[in-house]
RNA sequence: GUGUCCAUAGUUCAGUUUGGUUAGAACGCCAGGUUGUGGCCCUGGAGGUCGUGGGUUCGAGCCCCACUGGACACC
C-alpha cells in the first residue's frame, strides 16, 4: 500500500491512496459493508455512485460466512465481485457493542455470537488470520471500544490493552502473508476516550510500533462534538504525515468537514446506509424525513441539483410512498443518494484543498446544512 | 318471515361477569432520535357524542325497550 499526499491546505489533506486492486482519492468516504454487501447495492451501481473503497467486517464475516467459505471463494473481492480496496474493521467494536456476554483478558476477548450464542475467542493473533483469509487490503487491529463515559483510569488501562494487542497484531502480520497473491496493509488504532494525555500516548506508542495508517477510534459514542474534534486535533498532530489517518465510524456532514479540516484522511459510518433504510436522507440543505406527510404529493427531487439516479428519476411524493408502503425499492434509492452525496462531499472537499479553498467551501457548505430543507 | 349473536379510535379488539375517577392496547397515522450496520429499535403526539333514540339509576360503554345495520341458523 501506498499514500501519496498531493496538497495540503491548513492542516486539511489531499491524496491518494494505491493498494494491489486500485487507488482511491483521499479525503475518503467508504460506505459499510459489514456482510460483504453495501446494503441494496450491486458492485457496479457503488462504482457508478463513485465509491472507491468499501468496508467490511472480520467479526460479522467471521461468524458467517466464516473464513473456510471465504478462503474457498478465493477471497472477500472475487466472493462479492468488487475488485476495487476493501477494509476490514476488525470487530473490536462489535464485541463491545452488540455482545453482552464477553470475558476480557490479556490474551484476548471470549464472547458469544449474536446469531446463535456459540462461544468464540478473538486473539489479536487469529484476527489478523482472519483478516488475511477475508483477503481486505487494509486490516484493521483488534481494540477495544471503551463506552462513553467512562472514567480516566479505566480508559488508561482499557488503552495499554488496545497497544499490547496492536503489537502482537503487528508480529502476527509480520510472520504472516496473504493467501491471494495481493498485498495486504496493518492500520493501528488510537484510543484514550476524551482523555488528552491518554490520547497522546496512545497516538505516540502506535507510531513506535509502526503501521502503514493509523485510525482514531472510540469517537462519536456518545461524547460532545467539540471533545470529538479536540480528540482529532490532539492525535493528528502526533501521527505521521506520510500515513493516512482514519475517523472510525464518522459521520454527519458536518462532523466530516471538520474532522478534513483537523488532518483527517478516511470515514466510515453507517449514517448514509443504515438512516436510508429508515427514509433519512441527507442532502446539502440538511437532512430530509421522506416520511413527513409535507412530501405526500411533492413531485420534485430531493435535490433538483444532485446527480444521482434517485434524484433525475424519482420525485419526493414516490420516495415517500415506497416507504410508506415498506416497498424494498424505497430502501435501494435512499441508498444511492445518501452515499452519492457522501462522494460528492468528499469530493468537494478534495477539490477544495488542491485549490487551497477548504476553509471557505467549508464555511458555505455548513451555511446550506444549516439552512434546513424547505 | 322466525330465532340467536354482534355493533367501542383509521383497522383489529380489550373493557359488559359485579353499573362507580379523565374508556385502554396493538397496528396504522403524525413528529423526533439513530455515528468502526439486522431493513431493526427507541421516545413523544393526535385520534372515540362507546350504532341511533328512549328508559331505569345519585351515576350507564356495561342493565331494560325500540329502531338501524351486520353475521349465522331455521323456514
Amino acid at each position: 500500500m501506498q499514500f501519496s499526499l498531493s496538497t495540503t491546505d491548513g492542516n486539511a489533506r489531499a491524496g491518494a491512496v494505491t493498494t494491489d486492486h486500485g487507488t482511491f482519492q483521499t479525503p475518503a468516504f467508504m460506505p459499510v459493508g459489514t456482510l460483504g454487501t453495501v446494503k441494496t447495492l450491486r458492485s457496479s451501481e457503488l462504482k457508478e455512485i463513485g465509491a472507491q473503497i468499501i468496508l467490511g467486517n472480520a467479526y460479522h464475516l467471521y461468524l458467517r460466512p466464516g473464513t473456510d467459505t471465504l478462503h474457498n471463494a478465493g477471497g472477500l473481492h472475487k466472493f462479492m465481485d468488487w475488485d476495487g480496496p476493501i477494509l476490514t474493521d476488525s470487530g473490536g467494536y462489535q464485541i463491545f457493542s452488540l455482545t453482552d456476554l464477553r470475558k476480557l483478558t490479556p490474551k484476548g476477548v471470549k464472547f458469544q455470537s449474536h446469531l446463535d450464542g456459540s462461544s468464540h475467542f478473538f486473539t489479536p493473533e487469529n484476527v489478523v488470520d482472519i483478516e488475511r483469509f477475508i483477503g481486505s487490503d487494509i486490516m484493521m487491529v483488534l481494540d477495544e471500544c471503551p463506552p462513553f463515559p467512562c472514567d480516566a483510569d479505566y480508559a488508561e488501562r482499557s488503552n495499554q490493552l488496545t497497544l499490547d494487542w496492536a503489537k502482537r497484531c503487528r508480529m502476527q502480520f509480520s510472520s504472516t502473508t496473504g493467501h491471494y497473491g495481493h498485498s495486504q496493509a496493518l492500520f493501528g488504532i488510537v484510543q484514550g476516550s476524551v482523555f488528552p494525555d491518554i490520547r497522546k500516548r496512545s497516538a505516540g506508542a502506535l507510531c513506535e510500533i509502526g503501521f502503514e495508517g493509523y485510525a482514531i477510534g472510540g469517537l462519536a459514542v456518545g461524547e460532545p462534538a467539540e471533545k470529538m474534534y479536540e480528540m482529532v486535533s490532539i492525535c493528528t498532530d502526533i501521527l505521521p504525515k506520510d500515513a493516512p489517518r482514519y475517523l472510525m465510524g464518522v459521520g454527519t456532514p458536518e462532523n466530516i468537514l471538520e474532522a478534513i479540516e483537523r488532518g483527517v484522511d478516511m470515514f466510515d459510518c453507517v449514517l448514509p446506509t443504515r438512516n436510508a433504510r429508515n427514509g433519512m436522507f441527507f442532502t446539502r440543505f440538511g437532512t430530509v424525513n421522506i416520511l413527513n406527510a409535507r412530501h405526500k404529493d411533492d413531485l420534485n427531487p430531493l435535490d433538483e441539483a444532485c446527480g444521482c439516479y434517485t434524484c433525475r428519476h424519482h420525485s419526493r411524493a414516490y420516495l415517500r410512498h415506497l416507504f410508506q408502503s415498506k416497498e424494498i425499492l424505497g430502501l435501494q434509492l435512499a441508498t444511492v443518494h445518501n452515499l452519492h452525496y457522501y462522494q460528492w462531499l468528499v469530493r468537494g472537499a478534495r477539490v477544495a484543498i488542491s485549490g487551497s479553498t477548504f476553509v471557505s467551501w467549508k464555511k458555505e457548505q455548513l451555511a446550506d446544512l444549516a439552512t434546513s430543507d424547505s
